[in-house]
DNA sequence: TTTTTCATGTGACTTTGTTCACAATATTAT
DNA sequence: ATAATATTGTGAACAAAGTCACATGAAAAA
């Protein structure tokens, strides 16, 4: 818990952006900033939940506990809700969200939060966007996992990391083979063999966890033809 | 179209069931509501969205085009919206809705409803919900689909439709073998294997596309370890 | 009714991806 | 620094599911 002044704020949601003075008043006495190293959890699936999370800065991978394994279900980077899903559906965590490196979190009180999206209507309708872009992107996704093969998904997954959180072609993938694999819905081992691939054929180059895009055209031919 | 009373309607969102006997009037000079019969289409992919579309009986199937084939991404059961993400995200609709049944729609304008959102904290807060619970159940799908194998994700299926849609251990499958394997992630050929396959084992009776859940205990055992 | 079209079932074969085993690196803890 | 632990790469055998081909059956159109 840190002292902080949410009304300047300078990492805020869209929503945020229209409460009075007096909500902001009342938003910094019932919420909390904390920070989490990289592996820590700050959602954990089965968990009661009485807070919204906002992930003020940092990166965090969604997971959720399958049949087999872990699933990753979304990788977030700041500024973002976390946690809005729970807070209205069902009273426990569905999910876990764990810090992919070193991030900072504002709790909300779900209560509170709630009261904002009652008396504010603008504030309501931009939280209405964000779920519905969060479920146009979970339609999308649901389509790939299940038309794209292995190759594909996997130059889809580096396509993504490169566009939407580095913006830049070369990055440190956050994530183990393991968890790319749990997030592709496949084996280690065929990311690895896909991966390796793709580095024979001079599309990306590897070392270790930092990966540089070589050939973007052929990775998004790839990556579009499944 | 045709004259409708909206207020006194008895299938009613939790949403409208908000509304002031004002917006009722707002709402039905601005709303149509049309029929469709079996197979005709709803919401297309790609057409410029300027309405909310509440399915008021009947039962449809949200699909989507995808890189290799169509992907349906859920059936869904009157009471429920259809279109909201659409209208709030994005201009153009993102997927399809297609009648499987002789079914009832409500158009509502986007921008009665938008106002609704904005100035009834009870109505925004009903549709969050809504939009919530569609996320949680994409999430819990997106896993299984994942992590499941073919006769676990067909064992799902018709659990899922047993339980949720028909409320019936008997009913008559809405979907061809093709969009169920549409529907999975599989291929027509599959999907035929699998159901004889559950015949043979006296799990199901088959008659076309009549279906008789038999041994329901061992079907979910099958969903449930993949 | 008859024809045409679409949906379904099934076998043989091919492809894709998984599993298992083990070696080689990294990383973390002592 | 050194040991212990986790991560990664790779080959070989295996299993699951897809593809292709064709026969049968059901529904819609002529």
């Amino acid at each position: 818990m840190k002292k902080h002044s949410c009304k300047d704020c300078l990492i805020m949601s869209e929503a945020a952006k229209s409460l009075s003075p007096e909500d902001f008043e009342i938003l910094e006495s019932n919420a909390v900033q904390v920070l989490f190293k990289k592996g820590e959890v700050i959602l954990k699936q089965g968990a009661i939940s009485t807070n919204v999370a906002f992930l003020k800065s940092g990166l965090v991978k969604i997971h959720m506990q399958g049949p087999v394994n872990e699933k990753i279900l979304r990788i977030i980077k700041a500024p973002s809700y976390l946690g809005i899903t729970t807070t209205f559906g069902v009273k426990l965590n569905q999910f876990s969200a764990t810090a992919l490196e070193a991030t900072t979190v504002c709790f909300i009180d779900s209560n509170i939060f709630r009261e904002f999206i009652y008396k504010n209507g603008k504030f309501a309708h931009e939280i209405i966007i964000e779920l519905c872009n969060n479920e146009l992107y979970d339609y999308q996704k649901s389509v790939s996992l299940s038309q794209k093969q292995i190759p594909g998904l996997v130059a889809e997954t580096l396509l993504c990391m490169s566009d939407k959180i580095f913006n830049n072609d070369k990055f440190c993938f956050p994530l183990t083979r393991n968890e790319m694999s749990d997030m592709i819905g496949t084996t280690r081992e065929s990311i690895s063999r896909v991966l390796t691939e793709f580095s024979n054929d001079k599309i990306i180059e590897l070392h270790g966890s930092e990966i540089s895009i070589l050939n973007k055209e052929l990775l998004i031919q790839i990556s579009e033809k499944g």
